[in-house]
DNA sequence: AATGAATGAGAGTTCATTCAT
DNA sequence: GATGAATGAACTCTCATTCAT
């Protein structure tokens, strides 16, 4: 019968403390700034350990990027295809839903760190366009056209709409992790709050009087 | 009256030329990877010079963020007052005059290293968020309400309506700076087209049958 | 009577495959470039068991040349003084032997290391000068007196000509280790033949004309 | 008038110091062993002075290699082809004058840590070889067979006689580096003797009654 | 004022050695 | 006894900053 020790259980367990203690450190202080010791020491081991599972710090990044994406690249598309009532509803749901699952937690934190870092990690920018942003806009485009094709939404154009949707919440990711401490009046607006308000604005639009008779 | 050398101009310009180059410089590879020396010599200087003009990289940093953000700092707050037609217009031109002035040149690159950089210099972060963000959202938001008391909008939460304004335009222009690169998306649709389908879907919202009767 | 399971042979064989395992690859890469884990790897243990027979990669170091020499500081200086017939042919005989019992084996290679780290094991290369170097030169000079006394040599520097004796041998095998993939010349003159020469151009020199009525 | 400044010959005279230094420091304890700060603090500098001249301590390695033994690869050959005397003379002049010249000095001492360290620096080595050591080998192959075709030598192996002619000094050179603090043997035995010895010796022979009736 | 040679603190990485399992 | 995960001293190399010229 396998037994495993206490040590094999740290073992086992290591890989994902260093990735969470290396995302915590990347978004507080950029991936150039965060010393790998202190990686380390965050994660409870020593300097050398890091390198006995990473064999740098440039791919410990990318192992913390692809690890906390992975989890979401393949998801909710399927979801978008199984719904039957109003599209504008399905937006509304999903997007709450990704706020909850993906925004909220390390893989929202990881849009930051992907986006301050790009530059300097053109392959795992890549991957994050092909794996994540392109596949987003393609399940949200989708049904923007659905939505349009069944009468609900006007003719508006599909990729323009898609950025007025996707942007606010990742905006705010962004804006929150940066400036937090400083712009405290997304303190007082809550995500959901700011959500609900987007959807009712892009569904109903701003003006009082309807432009159509 | 002083008589002004060429070696003078020269000498005069050298500020300017330095923020221009770490500017330039700062955006494509970030603060920590950029050295001293690279932006010494691309503005035409050995690495000493620079250090007659600012103490330090980190000063350099700084006084190149609020070199290029205090040009726009106290602008175009003047012709929102002046403004009598309406406000749906006048929210239209001025981000038509925003992305023009603004997110076309250096002080729109200035948001991205902001936001980059933001948790390395706190002080600059909240001079970013006091002298920027805060009047820019209170610029938007003073429209916004002038527009629902005039009962042009409809009662709005002004919060997150400022945000819905901003946020895409913005959005794309870290975006754009970040993963310009792998995404040709942006490049099919332009800055321009964006803003014009943002306030058009703002205004009008994206559903078919107004839900008012 | 003990029995002896094959566990315990492997056990007590440990010391001798760590040791041949170092000797390669120090011979292959250098002291200081071989790391433990890969002696311990090619001997077919762990890292850790390598300090359950040596206590660190020094003294390892000093028990693969002391055991690799030991076995040949005391032999051939018996077979000497038997020896009756021309003192010429003795050394050719002896040289012989040497090459083929030490310089072409472990022995041998173990010469190179021993020079290559001396600096760093003045103990050991003490060791390897009283026990080795210092034996074989008494050796050889032995013989060249027994020679000159009987009158077979001619009245010689005895020291100048042992050198002249173990130099040619002792260097091409230094070569051959450390240039043998670049100098390809030492592949078309075998050992043997270079032997063979030698002793025959000591003995009957280069000149064509004897300077001797 | 071009002043030279004490700072610019200092900054002058900079890589011959550092080579020096390493080549006594990669002599006296070889290359790994010998830390870049070392070699800094032994030419007067800080660590990081070493690297504004040698881009790696790989490269400053193979820069005092080429350095050291650069002055004297094209020398020496010319002044074979003129000699007219004795083919013997020629060569125990040769070989006076390269131990003068070169065993005596840095080119010399270059011969063992090129030896030393040739399995880490392969192209190096190959460079070595194709334009030291075949060279060599070429100019005395080349005299001897003069010798032999003039009638003033026996016909001899060329090859295994370079090799005997050869070996001896350079064993003692590196013997010497290696062990020389502790056989004290040829301290009491100076290379012109032993260079001396060698020429009687093979030109000779050792036995006494010569072969030939 | 401008230069760029020099500095040295500091970061990433390696690896001999230890020790809990 | 054997293992290999963990350690941390030591090493190479970088680069912001200084300062003699």
């Amino acid at each position: 019968m396998a037994t495993v020790t206490p040590r094999q259980r740290r073992k086992d367990a290591r890989p994902q403390e260093l990735l969470d203690a290396a995302l915590a450190l990347f978004v507080e202080k950029g991936f150039a700034a965060t010393r790998s010791e202190e990686i380390a020491a965050r994660a409870g081991v020593a300097k050398g350990t890091l390198y006995r599972y990473y064999p740098s710090k440039d791919e410990l990044f990318k192992a913390m990027v692809r690890e906390n994406l992975s989890v979401h690249i393949t998801e909710s598309a399927a979801q978008a295809a199984l719904h039957t009532g109003s599209i504008a509803d399905l937006l509304h749901q999903m997007m709450r839903a990704w706020w909850a699952k993906v925004g909220h937690g390390n893989a929202g934190v990881v849009c930051k760190v992907m986006m301050v870092e790009a530059r300097h990690f053109p392959e795992l920018a890549r991957f994050y366009v092909d794996e994540v942003i392109k596949p987003s806009q393609n399940l949200i485009g989708g049904l923007i056209e659905r939505g349009i094709r069944s009468g609900e939404f006007r003719a508006v154009p599909v990729e323009a709409t898609v950025h007025l949707l996707i942007a606010p919440m990742l905006h705010m990711l962004l804006h929150e992790h940066s400036f937090g401490e400083h712009d405290i009046c997304h303190q007082t607006m809550s995500a959901e709050d700011l959500l609900d308000a987007q959807m009712a604005l892009l569904l109903h639009g701003l003006l009082a009087a309807p432009p159509r008779t």
